[in-house]
Parts: C-alpha cells; sequence; structure tokens
DNA sequence: GCAAAAGTGTTAATCTTACACCCATGC
DNA sequence: GCATGGGTGTAAGATTAACACTTTTGC
C-alpha cells in the first residue's frame, strides 16, 4: 500500500480550513414578451448594493444536489417547475461578494413569461427588458453577459427556443424571438426554410384569431423539447464538418 | 429604505451553516503523442478509490480566485504556466466525494506533452491513452467525458488545437491530431483547404526532415494562438448563419 | 526501384443568399 | 379599399464532398 495513502475522513481534516467557501447558484431566468427579451431581477437587499437589481440565487443547501438548487429556487420564486434550465458557468472571483468568500454556479432558464404557473412569489421581483441593463448588483452583469452568449450560441443549435414562447406560436413570433435574441433582421423566407429544414415543429392546423391581418398557422415544438437533444449530434456535426 | 434590508456581515452570520461546502478543481489535462490522445492522471490516495486513478485537482484556497486554482495545480504539478486552460462545468452531486460535501469546477487545458518545461513532479502520475480509459476515482469519468465532448466542439472553431502540437508541425501532424480527436477520417485535400481557409497558420518555408518519405512543409501557428477569439466572432457566425 | 507520404484541382451536390408578388383578414 | 402581415419560389453564389495522379525523399 502505497505510504501517503490516507482516508477521506483524515484528508477532510487536514483541509478544513478550507471548507469556508459558501456555494451559490444564480438564474438568469429569460422570458420573451411584447417583442422584447427580458430578464427576471430582484431588488438587492443588501445595503452594498441598495438600488441595485440582482439575479435569483440562494446558497446551495449542504444536502442538495448543485444542480437542484437552480430548481428550488425558480419554483421559490416564480411557482415554476419542469423549467428549461442550463449551466453557464461558475463564477469565483475573490471579492465578488461583500459576504465573504461565495463562488457561484450561473445557470440560465428559459421561460414562458405568460405560463399560468407563473406567479412571482415577491414583490420585488421584476421583469427587465435584457436591452436596458447596464449595471447589476454583485457580478451579475458579467453572468448576464455570458449567459446571453451561450443563450445565442445554443439558441440555432438546439430546439430551446420554444421554452420561451406559448405552446402554440405562429413562425412571425418565432422569427421575431430569434432576431430578439441574435440581434438581425432575417429574412422571412430564408427563415421558413431553414426552420422547416430542422424538423423542430408540429404544424397543428389551427389558425391565429383576432390578429388585424392575414392570421398565420399556428405551430407546436415536437414532443416537449425542454432540453437540448444530446450533444451527440452535435458531435457529429463537427465531425461531418471536417468529413 | 426597504425593511428588510441588511448588511452583508449580517447575511453572512444568518447563513454560516452553509459555509460549510469544499470546492475545488479539478484539470483534465491532454496531451497528444504517439498519435494518441493522452490525459494526465494521478493515483488516488484516498483509500476508498485505490487502485484507480483520479485528475489533478485541489481543493480552492480560501485567498485565491477560483480561475487562478487551475493555473496552479498545473504549475505545481508539471511545472508549466501560460497554459491553454478553459472551465468546462462544475459538477457538485452530494456524494460525489467520500471526504464530504465538495463541489469541484473542471477545467480542461491542452499542453505540448514535449514541452521543456513540462516536468512531472510526481511520480505517480502518468500519462494514459484517453480511449483506453473507462473508470477514474470519483466522478472523474464523466468529468473527462464532458471536458472531451467539449474540447470537440470547440476544436473546429477555435484555434486551439495547437497547444497540443510542437511549435513547428506538419498538415500532416495537424490532420492526424483533428482525426484523433475527432474519432473520424478526414480527406486530405478537403482538410488543407478548410485549416488554409481558416488563416491560423504561418508557413515557415521549411521542411521536416529524418523522415523516411518526402518531407512536409512545417507551419506554426499565428501568434500564440493560446487562447480561443472573443465569442464575439462566435455570435457573428450564428447570426450570419441566419441572416 | 520501392515504400511512404506530400502535394494538388475538378466536378457534382448541397446550402445560403437575395429578392417580389399575390393573399387573407380586420377595420 | 387599405393597412398589415402571411405565404411562397427561383436563380446566383458559396461551400462541401468525393475522388486520383504525380512528386520527393529514405532506404
Amino acid at each position: 500500500m502505497p505510504k501517503s495513502l490516507k482516508t477521506a475522513e483524515i484528508e477532510k481534516i487536514s483541509h478544513i480550513e478550507y471548507f469556508n467557501i459558501g456555494v451559490s447558484v444564480d438564474c438568469v431566468i429569460f422570458g420573451y414578451d411584447n417583442k422584447e427579451l427580458k430578464i427576471l431581477l430582484i431588488k438587492s437587499d443588501l445595503e452594498e448594493f441598495i438600488g441595485l437589481w440582482s439575479l435569483l440565487g440562494d446558497l446551495v443547501r449542504p444536502d442538495e444536489n448543485l444542480e437542484s438548487a437552480p430548481y428550488r429556487v425558480l419554483k421559490e420564486r416564480t411557482g415554476m417547475d419542469d423549467v428549461y434550465l442550463e449551466q453557464v458557468h461558475t463564477f469565483g472571483e475573490l471579492g465578488r461578494h461583500p459576504s465573504g468568500r461565495v463562488i457561484t454556479a450561473a445557470y440560465y432558464s428559459l421561460i414562458n413569461i405568460k405560463h399560468h404557473k407563473l406567479k412571482l412569489t415577491h414583490n420585488e421581483l421584476h421583469w427587465h427588458k435584457v436591452n436596458d441593463i447596464r449595471k447589476l448588483a454583485f457580478d451579475h452583469k458579467r453572468i448576464l453577459d455570458t449567459s446571453l452568449e451561450r443563450l445565442r450560441e445554443q439558441v440555432m443549435e438546439h430546439p430551446i427556443i420554444f421554452n420561451l414562447l406559448p405552446e402554440k406560436f405562429s413562425l412571425r413570433e418565432l422569427q421575431d424571438l430569434y432576431q430578439e435574441i441574435l440581434g438581425v433582421d432575417l429574412d422571412r423566407r430564408n427563415f421558413r426554410k431553414k426552420i422547416a429544414h430542422k424538423d423542430w415543429l408540429i404544424d397543428l392546423d389551427e389558425m391565429e384569431n383576432d390578429v388585424p391581418h392575414r392570421p398565420g398557422k399556428l405551430y407546436k415544438a415536437k414532443t416537449q423539447v425542454r432540453k437540448k437533444q444530446s450533444r451527440r449530434k452535435a458531435n457529429d456535426a463537427a465531425m461531418k464538418d471536417l468529413a
């Protein structure tokens, strides 16, 4: 047996002083309303950040999986479960939190802002236009920027965008949302071809109504596309790209 | 002033029991030698994982930035600094570590296995073929799989692969490395066209020597491509993709 | 001269872009 | 009848995929 072998218990004791870092999760909760990408923020309750807004976060509980924490935060703050959540990055600069050493794992979430289950549980929770945000508490602006970057990278590759829309939507609504997220204008005919090619949608054979123009067809996402497709496909694509 | 406003100091005290989670980093250190993708592992010194290999990791020090920790681990274990390192994902399942609650941020690193500075500082450190690895200590196999997946996603998009090669290399060596990472065979002519198009290389006007066949031209990566290009370009690409 | 890998170009297929007209509805 | 957006196709350009022969070197 190697001479330096030790039990986990001994290792823990010898490093006990290291068990002094807080771990939190912060949720970048995206919504879409009125043709604008929104994010759910809460007024900071820390004196240091008075007047500033912050992401929804919480310390990870000692008895909870890291991945469970953002679901809990969402459930507590919005009443929603079964949401799309994805880890983005973990931030751990010294001094990023005035309470001491806190490392935070950032997740982004895409939710339907009109969902019947959505009930904001706190009167200092508000939806903000992403494009208007200049400053947030902590390093939350940087977290938002990173999440938005990731969302832009993911949104064409994986059928996740539908989490931001009502169950039924028209192609125009979908295109508007892509445009808002990517910050570009898209050609309608080319957009429709590209979406059709991805085979993400089911044609509902229904029409919009109460629109002051010719109604569009309604679609829904295929078989509850709440999660990204397996990364397998991304790999296949990368390979095909070069093969 | 809102009634529930509190200072960070008070907040910390009220959550003191949460500051009981260890935070570590684990490094997936890739190298390339003998046409094989390798990973640097250390024999686990925990009784629970006797006989198993594990990633190189360490607890994050209370006075060190999260991002600094993997650089420190690499420096300590290999003598290398100025390496390519990228955060992949943070793992925090309950029970992933027998010492107690430890959440780990995984990074992957690409290093030149023949670099003159590389000095393994521990005699239980060894390079293993990635393709041969079936089981590792902790959840390190999963961390490896996630890192490899990410490496495959990144390697065509960003000029990072050169970190695995010596300073001067031939196109054949580069192609072999891509094939090894992606697990596919590539067409030589198409590969060369694609690489030329990316404009990542400088033609050194030198030739291989001591090869038992016609020598190939040598290239080096343009202006020390140690980091990914800015994400900006990825976004532009995503937009262009749809515009 | 033989084994091994270097180097190179064309064609067909696919994908991407740019672009304009008629249609259905509410008012 | 007019304003609004729905719905659709084509041609040019760019990119990708498949594919084979000649060259240079060491032995």
